[in-house]
DNA sequence: TTATTTGTTTTAAATTTTAAAATAAATGAT
DNA sequence: ATCATTTATTTTAAAATTTAAAACAAATAA
């Protein structure tokens, strides 16, 4: 089983926070918030459909909302694999992040 | 300011953790008991070249000891630049992994 | 009907990952 | 001495991922 690579990551983690406004336009506002950049309109959806076809995310369409040029969203939610595989990695970045020793190089996480 | 891949996350890691005994072959062994499969070779020296190049490690070339095959070693060193993109990681991980909501799948981070 | 807004898809280049083969330099065995 | 084995790094090429930009689609506003 391969680790999701960091963009998986975060963008499994932004459905999962997200909740019921889980679509691509606001996964790539949240995440580039949290990054402090912009991100591309590609960096987020191509990776979600990767990880739609590989049964990390499920999804749905919306019907059209009456804003301005609301048309209907695509919204995703995380399956049984998907909160696995988030398991891992958050298992794995444990085990990295444990009992770092000090180098002396001035920070050594909480 | 970009944020390190899985795997130079992953290496920096390593690097940190096995302090003196921080070279190639070394490292993949440590990442590979850690993620539980074998890693290839490739997989570690290409991104420690890379991440050298960057200036996020520094290194210094062993001599020779004197056991079966011992060869010189190139060893590895955390710089500056390298525990800060650490730490920009690490305050990603700790905003993206906070607060996350119960959505009813079994599993939710400490 | 034309412009603007919100949203998704496509595409191609750049980058990263991975596996495999090649190379290098040491000691052990015959 | 020569050959085999071991430890170690380098190279290479294919596969996968990331990214930016352009294209497309469908809605309301003017």
């Amino acid at each position: 089983m391969d680790l999701l690579s960091r963009m998986e990551e975060l963008i499994l983690l932004a459905v999962w926070k997200l909740q019921d406004e889980a679509y691509g336009l606001e996964i790539r506002l949240h995440l580039s918030e949290i990054l402090g950049r912009e991100l591309s309109v590609g960096a987020v959806y191509v990776p979600l459909k990767r990880l739609k076809k590989r049964g990390y995310l499920s999804s749905w369409d919306s019907e059209p909302t009456d804003e301005r040029g609301g048309r209907s969203k695509r919204f995703f939610k995380l399956t049984a694999k998907g909160v696995n595989a988030l398991q891992e990695v958050h298992s794995v970045q444990e085990k990295t992040w444990r009992n770092l020793p000090d180098i002396g190089l001035g920070w050594v996480p909480a």
